[in-house]
DNA sequence: CGAAAATTTGACATGACTCAACTGGAGTGG
DNA sequence: CCACTCCAGTTGAGTCATGTCAAATTTTCG
């Protein structure tokens, strides 16, 4: 098992001409890096036995409807989104999962449950996963990704709480503004309809809040 | 119906009104072993030393909006509530906090910032406060603290997450519906508005939603 | 290039809001 | 014990932001 799925791994370094092998651990250690988690020489093997590499096509699904998750997902490249279909099959989506990001459904993830969501990607993505028992490993030995995934757990709270605010108090076009400001990056990647969804509005009122902006 | 409500109040009142000091931690170290953490003695002593307990009267603030969070607060007893003022003076609660849970603003506390919302009590509330020195202490002397803060967040953004779907995907009646559902016991002890404000629409609307639900 | 998807625009509908008045219960003081 | 006030909750009428449906236009991508 594990020997094939280095093997595998390695296959797919190759046949991913862009990617550099050697950089492919850097983006997950600068993240628990800039929490001030650094990882020794023997963690960092641990950690590299328990996540697996994979690669999404644009409009590749990582996870649907009604699957049970089995993995959380670190992204190194490209965007993903977590959406819901409502009963009138109308999408909204919750999440966006750029590079540098975690994804996945962590209820689902958590409680072995099937999911609610959907999550596709936007862009050609690529991924480190951990399925839920090699997480439970690694907490077991390296006990301080605790206090890494609490940290990220508490900004993701914050993040949340501040939308949930936003949600309540502000007009669609204070939130627009609002996104703009705090994502540029992203806004620059993806559809304006899938911005609306984020925001909660029609693809129609964005266009017509945009025009607005313009105008001035 | 109004009688009993606040007969088993005034009960409840009465039954907590000498505080047993032995009682005090049982809550907070139920709450943790609730989510395996158990504590040696050593350990709970230095929990204790590092908790301060203090009591709040209905409409008594916790924290006002530009005050700088200088607590974390799990509640023993009564109830609070997180809200945000808008620029035309209108309130917006982010949270309920009964017993069992913990309150405060996250991110005032971590970045020592002033904070936009405030939090006031609906009833006579009691809490085990930490500040942010004692809880980097604490991290530091018992870690397993953070994978207790961890899980705790993990729930948090699991509830927050749903939370952003329901209003981005449901209706204001299907949210009521839901929130009546999951929140049985806090449904009885609070206002209405209050109810209203949670789940962003005007006391009002509500009205009429109970009105509509009357009729069936 | 051409088909499909995304965006924009217009006309109209509607759910929720605002403002204002009314109801009823809780607390207060004469 | 009643009159009075206060406040949450309810109800009604009119308004407004946003949604819906449909069509035109632009962009994307095979």
């Amino acid at each position: 098992m594990k020997a094939s799925l280095s093997y595998q791994c390695l296959r797919i370094y190759f046949a991913n001409y862009h990617y550099n092998p050697d950089g492919m651990w850097d983006l997950l250690l600068q993240n628990l890096a800039e929490r001030n988690i650094l990882l020794d020489t023997e963690e960092l093997a641990i950690v590299q036995s328990l996540f697996t590499y994979r690669k999404f096509k644009r409009n590749q699904y990582l996870l649907q409807e009604g699957d049970v998750a089995r993995h959380e997902s670190f992204v190194l490249r490209g965007i993903a989104r977590t959406y819901e279909v409502d009963e009138k099959g109308k999408e909204h989506v919750l999440f966006f999962g750029p590079e540098d990001w975690w994804i996945g459904d962590l209820y689902s993830f958590l409680s072995n449950t099937p999911t609610r969501y959907n999550i596709d990607c936007l862009e050609d993505t690529e991924v480190l996963q951990v399925s839920k028992e090699n997480l439970d490993v690694l907490y077991e030995k390296v006990p301080k990704l605790n206090k890494y995934f609490r940290i990220l757990f508490q900004n993701a709270f914050i993040t949340l709480t501040h939308r949930v605010g936003a949600i309540l108090s502000r007009a669609a076009m204070e939130r627009y503004q609002e996104f703009l400001q705090k994502y540029p990056h992203i806004e620059q990647r993806i559809a304006n309809r899938q911005i609306a969804s984020f925001l909660g509005i029609t693809p129609q009122s964005l266009s017509r809040l945009r025009k607005q902006l313009a105008k001035k």
